[in-house]
DNA sequence: GTCACTTGCCTAAAGCCTTTAGGTGAATGT
DNA sequence: ACATTCACCTAAAGGCTTTAGGCAAGTGAC
C-alpha cells in the first residue's frame, strides 16, 4: 500500500547536499535523510552502503560541481583575469553551499580520488598559469600555494576566523588577489 | 573499595588530546576516554560538561600549545628567519600532532574565541611583519594571507593533497617560504 | 491471468554513544 | 562518632548505525 517515496543513490545524495548546506556537513546523517523522505532509516541501506558512503557521494557531487564551476569560469579567460575568476569559484562556492564545500575537503582514499574530480581542479589551477612565465618544478610549487591559499582563505573566513577584525574581508581578498598576481609575475629564483 | 581514578577536567582534555591524535579528532568520544580511564562514561560528567565541552577543551589546550610554540620560534629573530620559523611551527605541531592540529581549527563561539589563544597568534603573525615595511591596511590584509598560506598548505599536505605528485612537499615548502618572503619585501601597492 | 521473481520499503533487534538522575562508599573535618 | 563532600557507580532513556528478514507492488513468462 505504501507509496514508493523512489529513493536512488543520486537522489539520496543531492539530498544529502542539501541538508549540508542547511545544518552542516557532519550533522549530514542517515536518520535526518530518513527523516526528510519520510521513510524508515533502514531503507535508506538498500541504495547506500554505509553512512561514510553517503557523505563520500556528497563529497564527489560537490567536487563535480565545483570543477564544473571552476572550468567554466576560466575559459576564455587568462593571466591574472582567470586567477581571480577561479579564486572566486570557490570563495562563492563556500559561501553559497558551506556544507557541501566542506563535503568536498572530506579525505578520500587514494582509489577513489584518483577517479574524483579533483583531478580536474588541479589541472585548472596548472591551466591558469600558463599565463605566467613558470617552468617546472616552479609551476608545480605555485599550483600548491594557489592552492593553499584558495582552500585557507575560505576556511577561515567560513570559520569566522577574519569576522572581528577592521578591514573588511572584501578588501583582503581583492588585495590578495593582486599581491598573488604580482607573486606569479615576479615569481623569485631558486 | 574502588580506588579512585583521579578525573579532573585537565587530565581528561589532556589524554582526549593524546586520543585525538592516535585516532583522529573526530573519534574523540566520551566513551572512547572513560575506557582510557577505566572508569564509566557517566563520571566524566561531573568533570566535564558534555562531549562538545570536552572537545573545546582539547582546542583550546591546543591553541595554547602552538601559540607557546609560536612565541618561542619567533623571539629573537626577524624578517625571512622569523617567517620561517613561525610556518615551520605550525607545519610541525600539525605533523606531530594532527589531532590536536585538527582540534585547534574548531569553530569556537565568539566568546570563547575572544578568550583563547587565537589572539595570541594574530599579533604573533603580525609581529613578523614588523620585519617588511607595511602601513595598514596592507599588514592586516598581509596577516590574513600568511595565516590563510600556513593553514591551508598545512591541512592539504596533512589531508595528503599534495601525496602522488612529483617533486617532494619538503621542497614546495622551502620555496614557498621564499615566495612569501619575496610577496612581502615586494608588496604591491594598491 | 497466474506464477515466479525482483524491487522497494518495512519491522525487529542489536550495538554503541550521550546525557541525566539518583545512590554508595571513602575521605575530611568537627 | 557524625555529617558532609567528593568521586565514581548503576540505571535508564533517547539517538544514530547497521544487519536480517518479511511483505506487497510491479515485471516478465507462459
Amino acid at each position: 500500500m505504501m507509496a514508493r517515496a523512489g529513493l536512488t543513490p543520486e537522489r539520496l545524495t543531492r539530498a544529502g547536499a542539501e541538508l549540508a548546506d542547511e545544518v552542516g556537513f557532519d550533522h549530514v546523517t542517515a536518520s535526518a535523510l530518513a527523516r526528510r523522505f519520510d521513510v524508515k532509516v533502514a531503507s535508506l541501506y538498500s541504495h547506500v552502503r554505509n553512512s561514510e558512503d553517503l557523505r563520500t557521494r556528497i563529497a564527489l557531487l560537490a567536487l563535480e560541481e565545483l570543477a564544473d564551476r571552476a572550468s567554466e569560469a576560466v575559459a576564455g579567460r587568462a593571466g591574472k583575469d582567470a586567477l581571480s575568476a577561479l579564486a572566486n569559484v570557490y570563495r562563492d562556492y563556500a559561501r553559497e553551499h558551506p556544507g557541501r564545500y566542506t563535503a568536498a575537503q572530506l579525505r578520500l582514499d587514494p582509489q577513489t580520488a584518483a577517479a574524483s574530480a579533483g583531478v580536474r581542479h588541479a589541472r585548472m589551477t596548472r591551466a591558469i598559469l600558463r599565463g605566467y612565465d613558470l617552468a617546472e618544478p616552479d609551476q608545480t610549487h605555485a599550483v600548491r600555494l594557489l592552492g593553499s591559499v584558495f582552500h585557507g582563505y575560505v576556511t577561515l573566513e567560513m570559520g569566522g576566523g577574519f569576522s572581528h577584525s577592521a578591514p573588511d574581508t572584501q578588501e583582503t581578498w581583492t588585495r590578495t588577489l593582486d599581491a598573488l598576481d604580482a607573486l606569479l609575475r615576479n615569481w623569485p629564483a631558486a
